[in-house]
DNA sequence: TCTGGGGTCCTAGGACCC
DNA sequence: TCTGGGGTCCTAGGACCC
């Protein structure tokens, strides 16, 4: 058995554990650069917001005072998700961390909690106790059921919370009434397809032939409808794999037109996509970046073009990355666009120790090299933006709006002035 | 005026090999 | 009239997830 263990609109309520005046209202937290609606709390939900609305489209309940705004505040997000995890890890020996507020357990092995409704709760209550956010906890015998039952605990207030789906006429009922496009693995192209021929609703899945399927959609989709029988097709990774990219874009706050910022914003990009491969332990061996204008824009020249080098030899050499991406740069900018996005993004990685240098090109893994960026790194982790390069800009107008944001109630940074 | 960021997996088709 | 069979690797695009 598999349980699914789902923090409700997490981003909303990580809002409000600091905020319990916020409890029973509307609040909602937005994405990057304050542009749409990613978090809603039940009373957001109740008025009608629909997820990923744009703001502007919401902005007058807020002026009105009927909704509360946050912009989001990953690092707060983190730090709750890891108190979060950490309270599951003791509960279980098993523990998938699937996303950012939500992990798989594995309930095999836990023998002395044979009442599995009765765990439930206990893991329900103690988060709610030991960390404060509200969660939803779904348990059956294959994930995909499981999260089914994680959405039937969240939307049928009878159950508190706690839906266990061992019971095959029980699981019967909840698949015949929920809609096929609530089902885990099922989206929007999808769904439209399903219901063209007829199937609609969790159980007409299930029933529909799985070979048939497999040929018309996909191994996955094939996979979707064992898992709804009970058939357990996907694995369970306590060690998540390592990443196989790693991207770092932005929208900016207001479109840049000319060269020199989108400059500034690719250093930046490629800075921090570097870093985050020194976290993994990672090297790169193709830097990609991309730039374009509005796509929504319908009274404006567009364009969007991407470039990619690759290297001789694995790096995550900051410098190097950000050459890299500039030369790139260079040749797919155009002037005359006013430009909305850009960003680097790292493919092809492979693990740090097992490093081969090229026999053809100087090294750029030298042991030099490698002793700098992590100095770099230990600066910047105690000190944020304590080291930066010439070049990344120093006001960045472009760097993205958060004009709610809430203050650091868990983490801290020293800031470089301070030290100063 | 105004619409995020960061990922994964699968498939089809082309290029190439013997 | 008429031109094989069996592979691998790579890439782009599409679908999905949170």
């Amino acid at each position: 058995m598999y349980a699914l263990v789902d923090c409700n609109s997490f981003y909303a309520s990580c809002e409000r554990l600091f905020r319990p005046d916020l409890e029973g209202k509307a609040v909602v937290v937005l994405s990057n650069n304050d542009g749409c609606v990613v978090a809603r709390s039940a009373e957001a939900k109740a008025l009608g917001i629909k997820m990923a609305v744009p703001f502007f489209e919401v902005r007058e309940l807020y002026e009105r005072g009927e909704l509360h705004v946050f912009s989001s505040n990953y690092a707060f997000y983190g730090d709750i998700s890891a108190r979060v995890m950490m309270t599951l890890e003791e509960m279980a020996p098993e523990v998938e961390v699937y996303s950012i507020d939500e992990a798989f357990l594995n309930l095999r092995g836990m023998v002395t909690e044979p009442d599995l409704n009765a765990l439930g709760h206990k893991i329900k209550q103690r988060i709610k106790r030991w960390v404060g956010v509200p969660v939803g906890v779904g348990i059956a015998e294959t994930k995909t059921l499981a999260k089914l039952a994680n959405y039937a605990a969240k939307h049928f207030a009878k159950t508190q919370g706690v839906v266990v789906l061992s019971d095959p006429r029980w699981r019967e009922r909840l698949l015949a009434i929920t809609d096929v496009s609530e089902v885990w693995g099922v989206g929007r192209r999808h769904a439209e397809k399903l219901r063209a021929e007829n199937i609609l609703t969790a159980a007409d899945l299930a029933d529909s032939d799985a070979e048939t399927m497999r040929r018309r959609y996909s191994v996955t989709l094939e996979r979707t409808i064992l898992e709804l029988r009970g058939i357990s097709c996907l694995g369970f990774d306590e060690q998540p794999e390592p990443k196989q990219q790693v991207l770092c874009s932005r929208t900016f706050s207001t479109r840049i037109t000319t060269l020199q910022p989108l400059q500034e914003a690719i250093r930046e990009y490629a800075v921090r996509a570097a870093e985050k491969l020194r976290i993994e332990h990672r090297l790169t061996r193709s830097v990609s970046i991309y730039i374009r204008t509005n796509p929504n824009a319908r009274f404006e020249a567009k364009y969007a073009n991407g470039a990619t080098y690759t290297l001789p030899s694995p790096t995550n050499d900051s410098r190097l990355i950000m050459k890299i991406a500039l030369q790139l740069l260079q040749g797919i900018y155009r002037e005359g666009y006013r430009y909305m996005k850009a960003g680097v993004v790292l493919n092809d990685l492979q693990p740090e120790d097992n490093y081969q240098a090229d026999l053809f090109t100087p090294d750029c893994g030298s042991p030099k090299a490698l002793s700098l960026m992590q100095a770099l790194d230990r600066i910047n982790r105690r000190y944020h933006r304590g080291l930066t390069f010439a070049g990344q800009g120093r006001q960045q107008h472009w760097a993205m709006q958060r004009n709610y944001l809430s203050p650091r109630y868990t983490t801290s940074w020293n800031d470089l002035k301070k030290v100063r």
